[in-house]
DNA sequence: GCCAACGTTGGC
DNA sequence: GCCAACGTTGGC
């Protein structure tokens, strides 16, 4: 099956793309949303690529790439009594959430606000420039994954 | 800080 | 199964 695109979001107070620059890979956790895990646990494969996005910060966009190097794996923060996303109904037998591992890819030399993706041409139904969108985990369209590298160079 | 949009919870 | 109340997300 042909390679997928999706966008991951998240604070960059709790995790930012210098983290990940940093780190190389992580453990994307804390989903705990539905929809989102959906995604994240069945439609995803390993070697997709994604949008890193920066939500709730000086210049909300997007602000890198990243790969899925892992299958779905349970989210062990689920289980951890001292995590805040811990969730009591999770447990190692009877995993709720799960997460993948992702590795960094690149960062962009200037990030592509939102207000930048609204003026590009194509993106009209991106689902994060959609009122209200809130997942935390969304697909994203070839199209729109070329629309939005080309304009990152 | 405000508030709209959305998801979840729980009483009935 | 309905729906009001509540909590959270996230742009502005």
């Amino acid at each position: 099956m042909a390679k997928q695109y999706w966008l991951l979001k998240t604070e960059p107070t709790a995790y930012s793309i210098d983290d990940m620059k940093r780190d190389g890979k992580t453990q994307w956790t804390g989903v705990r949303n539905y929809q989102a895990r959906n995604t994240l646990r069945d439609l995803m494969k390993k070697g997709d690529l994604a949008l890193f996005y920066h939500s709730s910060s000086d210049v909300t966009g997007i602000v890198g790439t990243c790969e899925i190097t892992s299958d779905a794996l349970p989210d062990p923060t689920a289980w951890d009594s001292k995590d805040s996303h811990y969730d009591a109904k999770s447990s190692p037998a009877n995993p709720i959430w799960y997460c993948r591992e992702v590795k960094f890819k690149q960062k962009f030399k200037q990030p592509i606000s939102l207000s930048d993706l609204r003026n590009i041409k194509g993106l009209e139904k991106m689902v994060v420039l959609q009122k209200g969108s809130r997942l935390s985990v969304q697909p994203v369209t070839e199209k729109e994954w070329e629309l939005i590298t080309k304009q990152a160079k």
